[in-house]
This record gives C-alpha cells, structure tokens and sequence, in this order.
RNA sequence: GGAGAGAUGGCUGAGCGGUUGAAAGCACCGGUCUUGAAAACCGGCAUACGGGUAACCGUAUCGUGGGUUCGAAUCCCACUCUCUCCGCCA
C-alpha cells in the first residue's frame, strides 16, 4: 500500500507513477475524495467522542456526590439524559465511517506501487534495459533437443503420468532426474547460508488471507493463487515462499541494530496460472506447482537499493558456479510486478529456444509490503519506529535452473554433462556415470 | 476428537462498570553520587489515526468481532489463539 499522502496531497506524482507503471489511472478513480470523507469523519466522531468522554467524567463526578447532595444527583441524571443522543449519534457516524474505511482500503490496496526513478519508461519485456551479461552459449555439433525430450529420453522426467493424477502443468520427476533437482535445491541453500549470510527457514507452504494480504497477493490477485477450505478453514497455498518469509516480521518493530535481516528458504510453489492459457505449455517452464529457492531481506529505509545491488548478485552467483550463461535485466515501469518499486531479471539462455528466459526476479518493494503488513524497526533505542523495507528473489527457480542445465549441457548421447559444484550432490547416485573428470546423468535408474 | 484453564504494556503481574493508557516489579534510557563500575536515589520509557508551522491537543487500542450502558480492561454473546490432561498420529 502507498502512502497516504500520495491520495491527499500529492495525486500528481500517484498519477506519473502510474503512468510510468502502465497501470490504468482509473485506479485513482474516487480514492482522494473516500481520503477526504474519511477524514472529515474522523475529525467529527472524534470531536463528540471527546464531548462524550468529558461528560462521562463529570457524570462520574456526580454520582460520587450524589448520596450527599440531591441537587448533583439531579445534575447528574440530566447529564446521562443529554449524552442518550449523543452516543446514538456516534454510533451511526462511526458505521458511516467504517463503509467509508472498507470502501478506502479496498481501492487502496489495489493500487501498485510506484516505480524507483532510476526505473526505465517502457511498456512491456521491450523496455527492459540489459545491465550485465555473462558466459557465452555453447555451439553444439549436433541438433539440440529441449529438456523435455532429454527428461523424457533419460526417464527421467513424465509428464503424462504427472497429467493422470493432477492434470496439465504438473509434473514428476523420477531417479537421477529428482535428484538432481534436490542437488540444485542443496546447492543453492548452501550458497546462500554459507556465503552469503541468509537464515535457513522451512516456512509453513500454507498462509492466510492476512499473511497474502500483506505481501500483496491479495486481494488483488486472489485468481492466480490455489485456495483451500477444510472446515470453513481458509488458507492459501504460497505462491512464493516470499509470502511467508516476509511475513515473519507482520505486525512487529525490529529493534534497534538488528537489521538488515536476511531469509533464504526452500518451498513448492503453487500457482493457478489462470490467464496464461497456451504459453510454455510444454516443459516445465510455467508449472502449477515448481520448487523455488527464494531470497528475502527485511532493511532500513537507507540502505534497500544496496541491498538490491548484492541480492541480485547473490542470484547470479549460481548461475555462474553452474556455468549457465546469463544477461541482468532491469525491468521497466510496464513489466514490472505489483509490489516491486525496482526489479532485476535474471534470464537463462535456453539453447532450445534460442533464447533467454527469465529464472531469477529480485525486487525492492521499499515500504509498499511493510505498511500493508505492519513491519517496522526502530534506529536508536528509543526512537520512533519507521517502516522497513523489504526485498525479494529468486535464488533460484530451481525447476527452470534443471531445464537449463539439462539443455546447456546435453551431448549428442543425450546425456547431460553434470556441473562440477554438484558432484558432490551426485556422485555415485543411481542415474550418474562418472567419466574421468567428468559426470553425467545417463538416466536408466528406472527399472 | 474429548475434558479443563487462560489471553492485560518489552517481560512478570494487579485491576469494585466511572480522572485506568492502565498499579507494582523487572528490563531499558537519562541524571545525581562515584576515580570507574555496582548499589542507592530522582526522572523518563507504547502504538496507530486525526488536527496544528510548532509546543501540543484529541481519538482509539487490555486476543478478535459484536452487544448492553451516559460510560466497558471490567458485564453478555460469538470467534481465534495458547497451555494442561486423555485419545490418535509422522
């Protein structure tokens, strides 16, 4: 959510920040006149609470005299006969004021957040800004196949079996072929733990509506994300473990020194894909369900964009121990997500496409999610609490980082030439055939 | 799943329906004293929203939501969560 002042005093900026986001300035729509109903009927609840509370204290005052003094008793029952009205009168100011707060914070929370300045004007993936590339695509000798053809020649990978029992955009990933995808997952978590600082978390994979709420999911969203409700039970499953990762701080003030506060966590991740009907319908590329290793920082105000700087270098850090040749793309105002004030893509080349496709997004929200979900920290002992600012990433989609390796590494045999910074994982698992120096996933660990 | 107990400020813990934002203690911060520290003493110490250039003022908050009342931490209802015991389970 915004600052407030962004409705009362500064539309202007709301509106360019929009404009710059590619999101529709009806959004604006009747949300500065709800600021100003809202607070006028604060200023005039407030002002006949007070009314109120001064004459409860009086009346207190007279009761106190009352087995005394006839004449305060009598004050007294004037006074609980003048303040019937009153109370009734605050009663339906304040339902007013409530429709009016339901009616504010449901267009409030609707409203993405703004863009950082140093983000580039554009309107969709063509107005992104490449800011680093790294490694080199390999030429093979031979046709190259796409990882499904290699997962599905290796055994190591059904997607028809994964259809029978969850139907499209699932998959299952069998011997040598799910081993290396927990590899990667160890890999990754060790990386991020050992070298570069990151708490370990195993998170719950499943929230409610508040912690989603928080971290912008909802309401918005809420089609894109898997429901479930047992006994009139709501939760949802995360999408990202972002959600629960950011949420450890909701409703809390960090205490002095003790930021920045780093999380890394493996999860599934579940979306709904609703609207993506007929893209990457192949592979695993865009799944119901993926692994994700993520990253999220909780800082102060000052030090985010630094922040950003390291975490996306962090996410790159895996490509390169991988050997997978990557380029940096810094997204402009179009293409970025809702929450995100700045965000860096990371994208994968993909020999079979052709291309590079995104398996790494790392994002400033600044303030956007810690005023949603409450996360603040003081910066002296007893100073006034501020809100935080929170970071995401991905480090890395574990699923799209198997495809690569599997199509970046591939041989004419169709085997796939395992990175060395996973041997260690590897080494001697059913499905890997050691030559020399070098390790492969051969498959055939299926009878 | 069954039975019971509870939820108050950073923590512990009082709180007859009426100056209770909330006693007391601990912790924390500042000061006095001390060569320094401790002890002792004095003072301070919640958050959000609204008004005001500001000093400051007002309102709300005692698990959450509703109700009764001129007035609710205190009474009533519903819900949530925590703890204990039994059952079940990885």
């Amino acid at each position: 959510m915004l600052d407030s002042r962004y409705f009362q005093d500064q539309v202007a900026e709301l509106e360019a920040g929009l404009r710059k986001k590619r999101a529709s300035a009806e959004l604006i729509g009747s949300i500065t006149g709800l600021a100003r109903s809202r607070r006028e009927l604060i200023v005039q609840t407030e002002k006949l609470k007070a009314l109120r509370n001064q004459a409860s204290q009086e009346i207190a005052q007279l009761k106190a005299r009352a087995k005394s003094d006839p004449q305060a008793a009598a004050q007294a029952e004037a006074k609980v006969a003048e303040m019937k009205g009153v109370g009734d009168q605050i009663k339906k100011l304040d339902e007013e004021l409530k429709g009016i707060e339901e009616r504010f914070s449901h267009e409030a929370l609707r409203i993405p957040n703004l863009p950082h300045a140093s983000v580039p004007e554009g309107g969709d993936a063509e107005g992104n800004r490449e800011v680093r590339r790294w490694g080199t695509p390999c030429s093979y000798g031979f046709a190259v196949k796409d990882h499904v053809a290699l997962g599905e020649g290796l055994g190591v990978l059904d997607f028809e079996r994964a259809g029978k029992m969850s139907g499209a955009r699932f998959s299952l990933y069998l011997g040598a072929g799910a081993s290396l995808e927990r590899a990667l997952i160890q890999f990754m978590l060790d990386l991020h733990t050992r070298e570069h600082g990151y708490t370990e978390a195993i998170p719950p994979f499943l929230v409610n509506r508040e912690a989603m709420t928080g971290t912008g999911q909802l309401p918005k969203f809420e089609e894109d994300l898997f429901k479930t409700a047992v006994a009139d039970r709501e939760l949802f499953l995360i999408p990202t473990s972002e959600v629960p990762l950011t949420n450890i701080y909701r409703d809390d003030i960090i205490e002095a020194g003790k930021l920045p506060q780093y999380f890394t966590a493996y999860s599934p991740c579940f979306r709904s894909e609703a609207g993506s009907y007929g893209k990457d319908t192949r592979g695993l590329i865009r799944q119901h369900q993926f692994q994700k290793v993520e990253l999220v920082k909780i800082t102060s105000a000052e030090t985010s964009y630094d922040e950003l700087e390291k975490m996306a270098k962090n996410a790159e850090r895996v490509l390169e121990l991988l050997g997978l040749p990557y380029r940096t793309m810094l997204l402009c105002g179009g293409d970025m997500g809702f929450g995100a004030a700045k965000t860096y893509d990371l994208e994968v080349w993909l020999p079979s496409q052709n291309t590079y496709r995104e398996i790494s997004s790392c994002s400033n929200c600044e303030d956007f999610q810690a005023r949603r979900a409450g996360i603040r920290y003081r910066t002296e002992a007893q100073g006034k609490p501020k809100l935080a600012h929170t970071l995401n990433g991905s480090g890395l989609a574990v699923g799209r980082t198997w495809v690569a390796i599997v199509e970046n590494f591939q041989d004419e045999r169709g085997y796939v030439e395992i990175p060395r910074v996973l041997h260690k994982y590897l080494d001697g698992a059913p499905g890997f055939r050691r030559e020399g120096d070098h390790l492969w996933m051969t498959g055939a660990a299926r009878n």
